[in-house]
DNA sequence: ACGCGCTTGTGAACGCATGCACGAAGTCGA
DNA sequence: TCGACTTCGTGCATGCGTTCACAAGCGCGT
């Protein structure tokens, strides 16, 4: 059961960052790739915060959950960050992850460099198509999903992605999870069912379309009716 | 204090919807489109809000930003419900998209056919790599980003998409707004920079991994230090 | 006709996140 | 050594978003 909530105290440990933090601090450590593959050695919070898109203020607030890591007169080890910023996110290690779903989306994701640059490695792709299987995609071979145990394990892959139809999604996200998977990475458009102690993060391609929709019509709607300041 | 709030300080008006409830009412949609064929003429906010993942209440403040479209005691129609949150979002309408980057991921977004279901039809596909120029991709042919302007201007696209790498990302976003684009979809990772009046959504697949993996890392640390499984 | 039960819509309380302002702590130059 | 300057870390206030709880409203059975 959740023993993990046993201490219900309000004030945040050290080792709590809101989630809200946790969301930018990719953001954070790619800027600092950035000044580091300009040559930079230090980096003031102010410049950091531009090269980010935030407020200083706030980008201080989310480091300061990671630890005092700045220089007060100075700013921050670029370096040192890049380090320390890394090791929050937990990407000291390399994260094997399987992928089930080898359409349109799964063959663009197998094949995308951006993966593999930031610790993350594909270690099997899977689809229930006999017609998919054993196409070779980048440098796997899409196996069939009743494969996905074996690999699961000895592997030791804790991250799943699903590019399946939304049909589908519920299915394959029950077995990745029977097979070990704890965190799923879900581009169906469906809303997954899973149990405690599992995450989900949802990319849904058509809901950030009909957001902008939303603000395309509004600033349509108001530029017929005048514009106020 | 604020002139530009003069109107009615305390209620909110009605084209004002909070941005975290417009985030959702596309999953509202899309619950509701399970539920019309699946049969059910009517739904009470605690299903439709079981139905897309969220507490009956938020759903129904949500709901409320729009109007009151319920009837008290019986739920919400339907049918009724889907063209007013339609409406809300500016689905009446077919959105004319551009996208540009033809690579891995512009093929597979080109392809995806949920957005041809949900208001979306690619005008134009677009790259400057003369080996992609010409190349036939679902119904389209890949343009030289030289002929952005002519279509869209006599598509009268809005939107734009890009999933070009991150160098090219800027410089892409700049020619997009230079030709009339109000709203921009961003897959590369960057920043983009752009003028009020402009609306960019980003989504960074390699970001969405790196959040799996801090909450993973915790996971693990988490049952070595403390708690037992 | 009328009350009873069900569900919506919403005021109010609460909690989280953001922005501000400033003390603390370090560097650099004289 | 000392003082002036720079920049971090953070308490505090503000605003947004979520949750709670309940009155208002509607249909249905009697």
């Amino acid at each position: 059961m959740r023993a993990a909530l046993s201490e219900r105290s309000g004030r945040r440990r050290r080792s709590d960052v809101p989630e809200a933090t946790v969301a930018r601090l990719p953001v954070y450590l790619r800027a600092l790739h950035v000044l580091a593959d300009g040559g930079s050695s230090t980096v003031s919070s102010e410049a950091l915060a531009a090269a980010a898109g935030v407020g200083s203020a706030k980008l201080r607030k989310d480091l300061s959950y990671l630890g005092s890591y700045g220089t007060r007169g100075v700013g921050y080890d670029v370096a040192e960050l890049v380090l320390h910023v890394s090791a929050a996110l937990g990407l000291g290690r390399r994260w094997p992850v399987v992928l089930v779903g080898v359409g349109n989306l799964g063959h663009a994701l197998a094949g995308y460099g951006g993966f593999d640059e930031r610790g993350f490695c594909v270690v099997g792709l899977f689809d229930v198509d006999p017609a998919r299987v054993g196409e070779r995609v980048g440098e796997q071979v899409v196996r069939h999903l009743d494969e996905l145990d074996d690999v699961v394990h000895s592997a030791r892959a804790s991250i799943g992605v699903i590019t399946t139809p939304a049909s589908a999604a519920q299915d394959v996200c029950d077995r990745l999870v029977a097979a070990g998977i704890t965190s799923v990475l879900n581009f169906a458009p469906a809303l997954l069912q899973v149990p405690a102690g599992v995450d989900v993060r949802k990319v849904d391609l058509s809901n950030e379309l009909q957001i902008l929709s939303f603000h395309e019509h509004r600033k349509a709607a108001r530029a017929l009716t005048g514009v106020p300041a």
